[in-house]
Order: structure tokens, then sequence, then C-alpha cells
DNA sequence: AACTATACTGACCAGGTGGTCAGTATATAG
DNA sequence: CTATATACTGACCACCTGGTCAGTATAGTT
């Protein structure tokens, strides 16, 4: 008779995806050791292959769990209408507070994002693809209404990342550099301001 | 009698710090090994401690010779005037075109910057906070003469650099998705519109 | 040609790496 | 209470890690 999972394992399996997407986040794929998450998580290092098969696994299982919260989080940013430049304005806005909030995601997409790899193949083909079409579909029909920037859509798009990103990638860089926390209001208050001067013509 | 150095050490180092660059850029400094960088450069390993004392040495030394390659690209772009709009314009688009050109110190620049670690403060120390005061000087000179946008200079600086930085960090993704090269000319013109358009007040 | 500062080599060390596996504890279904 | 699917443990493997060190090759100075 098959058992319906356990409460105890999916404790262990929380403690250890949550160890293993700071370590991820911080040094990368090659530079996380697996053994380093199992001490800091306070579990058997084997059971990180038992729960999650290889360290491959681990990353893939941290990456889906990072999606869902960002699904999760945009899911409570709801646009005022459906109308794609609203659709377009709230994700972008909703974007920015996860970057100051969870950090994480946009700090391994620009570690797998710069080179070639199975991981970054892997992404495009499960979250990446799909996202952009949406994004672009969106962005080209608020530019035929003359709402959105002229311009390539993707060249757009990643403009946008960029200003939202450095509240995640340069976060230590920009505090010790300007004083200020890069997941304060103000901070992201003011990557809304400029992605929205980027993107949107009032 | 102290002798110069030959050109045969010189060589060495060259191509030491060659490969030592596209590691640390694409893994990270807890990812490289110098057993790789110096299987790949085709050198004995024990040759980058007798060159650069030890791995942190030879991490330093290529963030020396990325910021002199950079101090160079930027020279090669003079300013028409010495007025500070001019200069921080001009200053902007040489980066844009060296994160396109010569992505791996902005790519080092994103790993480093994310977290506290003494390597961060070296950087701060060193190169960052100079730069910074220099840069900051010059968007609240454009500020009172009401010709760069207003708000907290770091927060407009970083959002600009942002921009830019998305061609060295998410080359790869960007490309996957997009068709087009992150060091493409139009790339490149791109990336330098949208920050003219976020910094600049025409 | 002899001397010697510089450049380089290869064997070695202690400790860390991802992953395997036989065995043990735990909890739930019967 | 018993049987067994699930959860977990610790010893082990081959290999890689940064770094040390005694010794050797190379080349410029005298």
């Amino acid at each position: 008779m098959k058992r319906a999972p356990s409460t105890r394992s999916e404790v262990t399996k929380r403690g250890i995806l949550d160890i293993a997407r700071q370590h991820f986040s911080s040094v990368g794929f090659e530079g996380t050791s697996t053994r380093s998450i199992a001490t800091e998580a306070g579990i058997n290092h084997s059971l990180i292959v038992y729960h999650f098969t290889n360290k491959l696994g681990l990353w893939k299982a941290v990456m889906n769990d990072l999606f869902a919260a960002f699904a999760d989080h945009a899911g409570r940013h709801v646009a005022s209408s459906d109308d794609p430049v609203e659709l377009l304005r709230t994700n972008m806005h909703a974007f920015v507070s996860f970057c100051a909030e969870t950090p994480e995601l946009h700090r391994i997409m620009t570690i797998e994002g710069r080179m070639k790899s199975d991981r970054l193949t892997w992404l495009l083909d499960t979250y990446l693809k799909s996202n952009f079409e949406t994004v672009s579909t969106r962005i080209r029909a608020g530019q035929t209404e003359g709402r959105v920037r002229q311009g390539n859509p993707a060249q757009l798009y990643y403009g946008a990342i960029g200003i939202a990103g450095t509240l995640a990638t340069l976060a230590q860089e920009y505090e010790a550099l300007s004083g200020e926390s890069a997941s304060s209001e103000a901070s992201i208050a003011s990557a809304i301001e400029l992605i929205d001067a980027l993107l949107f013509v009032d």
C-alpha cells in the first residue's frame, strides 16, 4: 500500500530548500557544496540525495520553489483591469518588490543567464520562454496604442529587468555606497518610478 | 644584483590572468578552481602561487587588470567638453560598450556586489567609492542645472548600471529569447538610448 | 665560462567534493 | 501488535581542493 508523504519529510525538504537557496544564490551552482548545506540545515548529507536525487535535482527544486514564490507574489499584485499595458505595468512593479524581498531568484538568474549551460536551457524551456512571450506580446500591444516606448521589446524588457535587478544583484554594493538598503521602500519606489519612465508613455 | 622581470614571466602571468578572468566571471570565486585554470592555461599549477601568492591574490590581479581595461576603454571615449553632464553621458556610454565587449568586469561585480565579504570591501576601498563620488557629483551638478532627472543620485546611477549590465549578466538568456547578440551594435545602441532617456532631460 | 636571481616543476599534504550503499529508526496501515 | 513503506544514518569511495616545499631549468650579469 502506498503511503501519503509524511509531514516529517516535508519539513526536512523545506529546511534543505531554504538553505540551498541561500547558497546557490550567493556562490552559484559550482561554488555550492551539498555538505555545507546539510551541515547548516542540521541534517545528514545523504538526505539531500535521498530527497532530491543529486545536486542538480536540488538546484531544480530550488528554482521551482522560487518561481512558485514569484507567481504567488505576482498573484497578490492584481492589475486594475485586463488591459495589456496595465498587466505589464503591474507585473513589472511586482517584479521590483519581489527582487527586493526575495533577491535569490534574480541573483541565480544572473549567474545562469550569462553563459550557455544545461541549467540555462532548462530554465528557458521551463519558465523563461513562455514568460517572455507573454511580456513581449503585451509590450507590442502597448506600442501599437502608443502607450509603451517604441523599440525592440526584448531590449526594453531587459532594460527594465536590469533596473529592478540591481536591487538584488548589487544590493550590498548599493547599500555601502548610498547608505540606503536595497530593500527599503524608497529604493523600491525609485526603481518603479524609473521603470515607468523607461517603459511607458504618459 | 636585482634583475628586471623577464618577458617570459609576463607571458605566463598574462596567460593565467586571461583564463582566470573567464573562470571567476562565470562561476565566481568559490566555484573557480586554480587547478582548472592552470590546466587550461597550460601551466603547472604551482606557478599560480608563485606569481600571485594565492587564489585571492590571483583574483585581485584579475580585478586590477579589468579595471585597468575599463580605464583604457573609457580613455578612448573622450567627452566633447569638460562639462559634468557631458562627462557623465560619455562615461555611461563607454560603460555600455565595455559591458558588451568585456562582460567579465560587471559579471564579477554582480557576483561580489550582492553579499558582504572581504572581497567586496576591497573593491569598495580600491575602486568603487572614489568612482561613485565622481559620478554622483556629476549627477548632482546636472540636476541643479535641470539637465539630469531629479531623484537620489545613487538610485539613478544604479538604474543606469542595471540597464547596461544586462548586456553582461543576462547575455545568453537575452540572446536565446531575443535572437540578438548582447554585444551587437543594435543592443549597445538600444542600451545607450534607454540610459539617455533615463538620466537626461532634453 | 661561472655565478645566481628568476622561473618553473612535480611530489606531497590535509581536508573537502558529490555520490553510493548497507543498514537502522520511525510511523502508519492492516 | 505486526508488517512494511518511508525516512534517515554513517561508513566508505574515488577524485578534487588550495597550498607547501625541495629541487631543477633558464637566462642575464659579471
